[in-house]
DNA sequence: TGTACATCAGTGAACGCGCGTTCACTGATGTAC
DNA sequence: TGTACATCAGTGAACGCGCGTTCACTGATGTAC
């Protein structure tokens, strides 16, 4: 039965976003495409009306959880970003988390179009966190992006390195606390909680 | 045809040789029972003589090669050993290196069994690590473990990140030596390239 | 505006394929006498 | 030490199953007159 225009351009949105979620808990061996078509209230062969394959909605899928993360953390500051970075609820939380974070083990795997795909969510994300320094500064410092670089990775190894410890294990936390601590020592504005 | 009983444990080594150099090449769901079987050179039928199933195998392959890459970094000072893993060499060399990077993100969809497989070799790594960092100086420092698992966690955030990012791409090499210069200087006993 | 027809989003059965696993079989190894 | 038999590592066909993908079909939407 066909659909309005308007009404199969938001299911399409929907599976992709439903995809981008599932992706992130599941990884992407961890998702088929009839799953995920019954996920998001269809069946599977309408699946091929909207992407050409499965490697399509991949990379279409990790585009849009990279742009939509950034959106969330426009408006905040780089040691708040990475204090919700480093922590419990961010682990626990993978299929709304960080996709680099999430998929960063498969898309090492995954085709070149899937990689550059990966980095250009790094150097956005790299924009966004230098353009929120540089406001919580008096100016741009110089080295900045490296800094920027460095800390990403770390925060990213942190929270996939707690993640591979059992749930709710001592390691696990302290993985995530130790890093936390020594990330946010090693930014010059420090979370503000004053009125 | 029966095989001697030396003969049948070597073989299965073998096995488990080849599969924690496959599964750290191609992840967990990448190489299947007859492709692992064929690249030790057996049928697959083989396969459940000697273990129960292919899940089994991961835990053990990657216990192996956890231990494994241990032994390797047993006589290397801490600033070496980072130096050497935060590496292009490194990086592209997932069959023969670090189990920790090339599995942790398969490794946090898996079983708790092999989430405790892997959270043992972090431990030993961290183990062998403060050991290593000891013998280098005057003595053992407060907060060491801390400072290991910060750098560990650190060098293979640095390590996975450059990964994702497509081949030879300049972002994967900018990671890397961004990553590793920072990780060094963090580090109290710069490596001696003196006779 | 009303009618006739083409379009196409979504359905659900079916496809070939590769997966993990099982099994009857082989024949050299290990064991009992 | 030599002989007879049981064991079992390795073989390769076969299994059921779930995967990504295809396809004939449906019926509401969009379009032409």
């Amino acid at each position: 039965m066909r659909v309005s225009k308007a009404q199969a351009q938001a299911n399409r949105e929907h599976i992709v976003e439903t995809a981008s979620v599932l992706f992130r808990e599941r990884g992407f061996d961890g998702v088929g495409v009839a799953d995920l078509m019954a996920a998001a209230g269809f069946t599977h062969g309408g699946f091929y009306k909207h992407f050409g394959s499965k490697v399509d909605l991949m990379a279409e899928a990790a585009a849009n959880s990279l742009a939509q993360s950034l959106t969330n953390s426009e408006e905040v500051g780089v040691s708040e970003f990475f204090d919700l970075y480093v922590s419990r609820a961010h682990r626990d939380a993978r299929g709304s988390g960080c996709t680099l974070a999430a998929l960063c083990g498969d898309a090492a795997r995954q085709s070149a179009e899937l990689k550059t795909t990966f980095a250009s969510g790094v150097e956005s994300t790299l924009a966004a966190l230098e353009k929120n320094y540089a406001t919580g500064q008096e100016a741009a410092q110089e080295g900045l992006r490296a800094k920027m670089i460095d800390t990403l990775a770390h925060a990213i190894g942190a929270v996939m390195l707690s993640r591979a410890c059992p749930d709710d294990s001592a390691l696990a936390d302290e993985i995530l606390e130790v890093c936390r601590a020594r990330i946010l020592a090693s930014l010059p504005v420090p979370p503000v909680s004053e009125p």
